[in-house]
DNA sequence: ATACATTGGGGCATCAATGTATCAATAGAA
DNA sequence: TTCTATTGATACATTGATGCCCCAATGTAT
């Protein structure tokens, strides 16, 4: 039974949420799979740390282009973003905080175009005069992500439904909170 | 000249905001002192955090207090509130993921109490007619926490002023980002 | 059934951070 | 100026995580 990296970062991805210094012991024993195998998979904590950041930009990649590529009306295109909130969650809470990743070069280049990219689409959203216009699209954007990953956390914790939380981002995100 | 502990803590929070693992030596260099006299000052890595998080509370606290003793319309209290949202931002940021805090029962009790006043505060928003009713209290007060946090992270990194935080907390908490 | 590959467990050296202690330098009050 | 308190610098032992290695146990393919 050949144990499967990407599972093993699934699992790890809450666990290094909770406790950014949460040891290679305790994300192994929450992989359900012993540290030797894990240092197996990931010889030093940087490349499982890198590992993470890497799928979880991959995911953030596929998303960004299917929204660049639809042709779709700017409302819909944004919804179906917001329905893929997750890996933007994670972008804000992991990878944009750990040093592993913000102390490589490369990576942390690689998610700065990510975030980039997520910019853009926000400010096609200003041009198409579905997004407010007065402030800039670096400010939505972040309000995106920092949504993504509010409704992350509360569906962790429980007191939210998965399939509840793309709702309350695009409700939020684009109505607020009045009543 | 004696060391002030408090403007140490406070330039302690957007160290440990950027990295939560930073050393003792790093937060003394920042707080411009030795790591000698930040260990005189918190004997242990802990007394320094958990300080931390009781300065946040406090905070946290006196700004609840305000809120729930204003008999102005809840809108105007509302915005009293986003006015200090920095406390929030760090609980959400800080007190609510460092272990050193969650551990200790009587720390972490104390902040689900603050975070519990929040959500109590974000009902009576309800109650009033000011804000939605269709989703629970906790996930407004969490919006508000994450979007403090969100507004806080945008002016440590520079690309939002700090007379502008308020008013766009505000503005999306409220109205959302739709044009 | 046999051979091969992968895992789990344990031991061990290393390293960085921590906590503790000491002492000279210096700021501020008497 | 003198005395006292506080700081900065340095050294040291301790601790916990890490990275590395080996070997027995288990699973898988031929």
């Amino acid at each position: 039974m050949r144990t499967d990296a990407t599972e093993v970062l699934d699992s790890a991805i809450p666990v290094l949420a909770k406790d950014r210094a949460a040891s290679m012991q305790v994300i192994a024993k929450r992989a359900g799979i012993s540290r030797a195998t894990l240092v197996r998979l990931f010889p030093t904590r940087q490349d499982l740390v890198q590992a993470m950041a890497g799928k979880i930009l991959d995911d953030c990649d596929r998303a960004l282009s299917r929204a660049e590529a639809d042709t779709a009306p700017v409302e819909d295109v944004l919804a179906a973003l917001v329905a893929e909130y997750p890996p933007f969650a994670q972008l804000w809470n992991l990878v944009y905080v750990e040093p592993d990743v913000l102390g490589v070069p490369e990576a942390s280049r690689r998610a700065d175009s990510v975030f980039g990219r997520t910019v853009e689409f926000f400010k096609r959203g200003q041009n198409a005069g579905l997004l407010r216009n007065d402030m800039p699209a670096v400010w939505l954007a972040s309000t995106f992500c920092g949504l993504s990953e509010t409704a992350w956390e509360l569906t962790l914790e429980g007191s939210m439904g998965t399939r509840q939380a793309p709702d309350f981002i695009a409700a939020i995100l684009l109505r607020g909170a009045a009543a």
